[in-house]
DNA sequence: GTGGTCTAGACCACT
DNA sequence: GTGGTCTAGACCACT
């Protein structure tokens, strides 16, 4: 998933699925900072939707600190990512703490979630399929 | 979080949490097989909401076998929970492990996250808040 | 299921259940005509439901053919069956048709209906479950 | 009847009916996958029906993946159907084995129930009516 | 009283 | 315009 994509079947908008396709690409290091993304209006045409909704998304990540826009130049990657990455580090182990908590509140033991951790991390795969 | 409540600014829908209340009492071993819930006027009334949102959360609570109603006589909890139970486990195990995923694809260290399960599951003051 | 029975969980009404339940019974040739059947507060009470729904449902099969009641008496099996049973047999024919139509409609092939009703015909094991 | 129909005389809720008439058009593959269906306000405004009640029906075409909708877009056919057309087929398969079961517990004979079949399947005037 | 269906009408986010 | 949610109010069958 190294490229933008949009699906327009999901019930998630069209414009935070390309803040977070972005983002992601932003924060996992893929894109690097100052590197030029597509314009609103060739991204548009690329995914086959309104160039509203890209400026949205845009506008979004330029909001969060992750992109920054120059009229008549272009869009690129923000040169200070630290405060986003910071963010999106408290978001993930939120989001891990919240999947414990609810796994524990449920009867799952705790055995039974390290062993879902390990065997996360113990995965060779990443990036094949 | 014992009985069915509902956060009328949320952005959720209404149906929804009241799902997730139910569905929650019940696989959590609160409310018993065979037991009655509210009617769904009666929920509506101690809610202070219309009965067609209570009635189309339980439509879906009994499509997810967690309840069953009959009409004339009311709605009870399902005796047969076992796949309700069955998929909720499965459920809670892949958000832990879309969680563990997903900081580990951001560089968040193994460690780090056995140490938030940890951290979870030691956590004495559950039920106090 | 040679007694009668009701599943309190079905959305069927009770008093059709108990219709379908006694003409089963009466048309498979279980109870014989002129024998009697539970009177309408006895099976009301061995059922746990109201002598209104029994009531409903020996309305129903009177009108029927299938059994007549006595008031003071009680009620027994109609000594000409033939009118109710020609029905049932034209509606069980009925019901076969209507379903062989929507398996060509929907392309099953006629070599797969016929291989349905054979596999039916050829066991044995009626009765046993 | 390979158009949207709906019958308001009919015992059959409005929103069952407009289940499976459009069950029916795309199992039956007259609506190709990704085919656009009609938006819930012009269906509601072509029936003369409440668009609340299309929507219903919709929310459970979408829970049997036969069709999806995005909000702002629109409803279109599921491009996968295979789970749908498996259910269907197995539904059908069921109810004949259902109906030859019936039949042959009242007594039908093997030779007149193949008779049914046989009869269904040489029927020519599919689709006249 | 109880669940189930439906209408009329309103408001929301997204396109 | 489009799907999604909700309210108020009505009517139905069944208990």
């Amino acid at each position: 998933m190294d490229s933008i994509y949009v699906d327009l079947k999901s019930r998630k908008p069209i414009y935070e699925q390309i803040v977070e396709n972005v983002s992601s690409l932003v924060l996992r290091g893929v894109l690097k900072p100052n590197e030029s993304i597509p314009s609103v209006r060739q991204l548009a045409s690329d995914l086959g939707i309104n160039p509203n909704t890209i400026h949205k998304a845009y506008a979004e990540l330029e909001r969060r600190g992750i992109i920054f826009s120059s009229p008549g130049r272009g869009s690129f990657v923000s040169d200070d990512l630290s405060h986003a990455a910071d963010r999106k580090r408290t978001e993930l182990l939120s989001a891990l703490r919240t999947a414990a908590h609810e796994a524990r509140t449920y009867g799952i033991g705790e055995d039974e979630a390290h062993a879902v951790i390990s065997g996360e991390y113990s995965n060779d795969e990443e990036g094949k399929s």
